[in-house]
DNA sequence: AAAACTATCCGTCACAGTTA
DNA sequence: TAACTGTGACGGATAGTTTT
């Protein structure tokens, strides 16, 4: 298993953006209800948290989409190639027949 | 019928590469 | 060089299949 560093250790030390730190409940229901809670009346480190928070929830459906987008052209991608061994395994049976009756083209004539 | 196994999909994280 | 993007890897959920 390559991935998986340990994402507390990394954040201690300041590796990862904030937006991508874990919030200690980090549901989206949870992060939904506190962005959409009224700011003009928040501390400026709330304010600051749920900047943090919001911009962690966009990056994360930002890569949702990235992620569904990636599949699914990795999917046309091998179907592409599944396509193309078709194309060539057929080709291949053709060249074999043909080669097949030249060969026995080649042997009426030399008897 | 239920447990065990397998395949597929999805969201997330980490990280390398790209861009402004 | 900080922010963004694309993608491999992982783990959980669900559905379908096989085994007991």
């Amino acid at each position: 298993m390559a991935v998986t560093g340990d994402e507390t250790e990394s954040a201690a030390t300041g590796d990862i953006p904030a937006y991508q730190l874990r919030s200690p409940n980090s549901s989206l229901a949870q992060s939904i209800v506190l962005a959409e809670s009224p700011s003009n009346m928040q501390s400026p480190s709330s304010q600051h948290a749920e900047e943090i928070t919001r911009k962690r929830e966009v990056r994360l459906m930002k890569n949702r989409e990235a992620a569904r987008e990636c599949r699914r052209k990795k999917k046309e991608y091998v179907k592409c190639l599944e396509n193309r061994v078709a194309v060539l395994e057929n080709q291949n049976k053709t060249l074999i027949e043909e080669l097949k009756s030249l060969k026995d083209i080649y042997c009426h004539k030399a008897e």
